[in-house]
DNA sequence: GCCGAAAGAATGTGATCACAAATACCGTGC
DNA sequence: GCACGGTATTTGTGATCACATTCTTTCGGC
């Protein structure tokens, strides 16, 4: 297997010039995958399963396994197994207490990184109402799968423009401790009850209002926490 | 080389059956290397260097390396090299806006864990203040390397007692990044004129006072990225 | 019928090799 | 003296093998 075939890779002498290496295209996809809540908790992974589901040798499973459980999105078992992170109500608590912590300091940073310039403004609202209106359209019609895509989607694409790496990379480990989750709720819960802060986090954005900008955040993650706790808790 | 000779480690029948397998003990002593300082920042690592230096084959230096990678205290040049990541002015922005933002909410954790319990928090604080102790010591004599160290015993010794491992998590990425900086601050500005707020910290466990807590652990930090944003300038 | 032991498969970990890309080194030409 | 080009070394990455441990399944005894 994982032939890989010296595809030649001509080094695309047009671009950034980046080579997307295969241990990093794995972890890629097994990162979106956990965001987006494909995999559930508990679910185990091994090296070698991981390895024959994406066609590649052990090595780049490995690595990007490795690199998942660094970030906490992935749990090893005393055994050193690998699973998808449980969740429990203290890392529930403590996950809010962080987002809560963060999410709304790096929104405001986005904001700020696009106030002076008019056009990045509207180009980043109109790029977030595209997102939640697709949003809108996966909630209507339950479509659990497209709701966590879209989700995380609209909170990274604010989160981007922040140019803050840093605190991006702290919230990307939190979401991908929440992942998992989020589908168990839209699952359950179904997401016809699902309410968003987006809109008014898009008018602040729009207005400027960085005090306004970190409640929207702030309350949307209460109200997407609170369903987790709930969801666990029934 | 890295024969290992087979130490036949018979499980320690008595204990927590802990094996600590190679790869983790490379991982947590870079870890430590680089919290403590001892790495420069933009010093080169190389897998089959780091394998050498320790001892170890290829393998377990790879395993570390892209660990700590994920946990951006490595960072990769765009060939894929790897270094000490490098520090810039909107790193430390961002290093010191999300400590504050994380720090204090630990601290306070760390606070309620022992509240109920008398005893636990005559522990802690003895405990703390025995570490600060040797911190004065190391200031009084400019030794540059016990500080680094004995500075983060000193938190790491506040927070890990709040039992928070999501939050911990966080909070050791971010020192992670600013552990080479606080090498070349105390290297830079001697250590005589460093002060910290350790000691208004130890009285706000002991008293249970969770506002001056947080106060004392913001202003430690505020005052260490300050002295490393000064070195940083100069 | 059920518990437990033994056999078999699966898994994590470490080691080593191969290869291409990148870097470092060194000598030549001007 | 210096820039340039070619060679040699270093390096990251992927693949594969070996081994001990762990999990699973099965079968035998009571």
């Amino acid at each position: 297997m994982a032939k890989a075939e010296a595809v030649k890779k001509p080094q695309g002498k047009a671009g950034a010039a980046r080579a997307p290496v295969v241990h990093e295209e794995v972890f890629e996809r097994l990162r979106r995958a956990i965001i987006a809540g494909h995999l559930e908790p508990g679910r185990a992974l091994s090296v070698r399963g991981l390895a024959t589901e994406f066609g590649v040798s052990a090595m780049p499973a490995r690595e990007a396994i490795r690199r998942l459980v660094a970030l906490n999105a992935l749990e090893l078992t005393p055994t050193r197994r690998v699973m998808v992170a449980q969740m429990s109500p203290g890392k529930i608590d403590e996950i809010t207490e962080a987002r809560i912590a963060l999410e709304p300091l790096i929104a405001v940073r986005a904001l700020k990184a696009v106030g002076d310039d008019e056009h990045a403004r509207d180009a980043l609202v109109s790029h977030l109402s595209v997102i939640d209106d697709a949003l809108d359209e996966a909630i209507s019609q339950g479509d659990a799968e497209s709701y966590s895509r879209l989700n995380s989607d609209f909170h990274f694409a604010l989160y981007e423009t922040a140019r803050a790496p840093v605190l991006l990379g702290l919230v990307e480990s939190l979401w991908l401790q929440v992942g998992p989750f989020m589908r168990v709720v839209v699952g359950r819960l179904g997401t016809t009850a699902l309410v968003d802060q987006h809109k008014q986090a898009i008018e602040a954005l729009q207005a400027g209002d960085a005090r306004k900008l970190k409640s929207a955040v702030r309350l949307d993650i209460l109200e997407g926490m609170k369903n987790i706790r709930g969801a666990r808790l029934s």
